[in-house]
DNA sequence: TGCAATGCCTCGAACCCCGAGGTACGGTAG
DNA sequence: CTACCGTACCTCGGGGTTCGAGGCATTGCA
């Protein structure tokens, strides 16, 4: 309960959610996510590729997301993209989030009591 | 990575920054905190007991709350009020949650960066 | 040759949330 | 008077996620 050395872990489907939006955007392959979402956040955002891979394994063994080889450089490299599953996946992620995310923010901000704001 | 019946995961320690928030705007006990927040949210945060009183117990361990007995009715709660360094840990919290949602929030909305793949 | 960067991966620990369940009391319906 | 619901407190075990460390292989550069 005490000692909170990490990341304020403020986040629990976040990477989820960002990885769908990345891809849904531009292919990309799991060592290019770990950075764009350290580079596009501004650092405010940092998860390591023990959380990027796991998370594009899963979503793939969802149907979430499809996945192919290609050889760049002399490298291998696994491309994903999102599929129509994923699309609707990413869809309700996000919605999901601004409820929330608004939710929030009005008690955050607002004071008493629900004044039903509509 | 399936099955996902009960709230998305989508917060993490937004328990503890809610209570926060509450309580400084008023003194509270668990009961009543866990109806207020599903209220105040329009169910869109619903926290159950379970969560609720380990989180009060922990941010008193730590000095951020302060507990006192009372009567009411005959029945006995235990109102929670903030101390100064649980002001201070809102503060924290709730900048860092800020940070966050708009670092997400920029990614859904705009693109940016290598746009256009055709 | 050595070291950094690229690129993939997995494992165990840590953490947080959740629901179920337990205790106790007051008020009310039958 | 007995059930039962609402109030009010609490803990425990399970499950899901994230994290850091570490492992493996290749390319490029000094």
């Amino acid at each position: 309960m005490a000692a909170r050395e990490t990341n304020p872990n403020f986040m629990n489907g976040v990477p989820e959610l960002l990885i769908l939006r990345l891809l849904q955007q531009e292919e990309m392959y799991g060592y290019e996510i770990v950075h764009a979402i350290r580079s596009r956040t501004e650092a405010v955002v940092a998860v390591g590729e023990g959380v990027v891979y796991p998370v594009l394994h899963g979503l793939e063994r969802d149907g979430a997301l499809r996945s192919r080889r290609k050889n760049v450089n002399g490298r291998s490299r696994i491309y994903y993209s999102v599929t129509a599953a994923g699309s609707r996946r990413l869809a309700d992620l996000s919605e999901a989030w601004s409820n929330l995310a608004a939710a929030i923010q009005k008690m955050l901000k607002g004071g008493r009591h629900g004044e039903a704001i509509q």
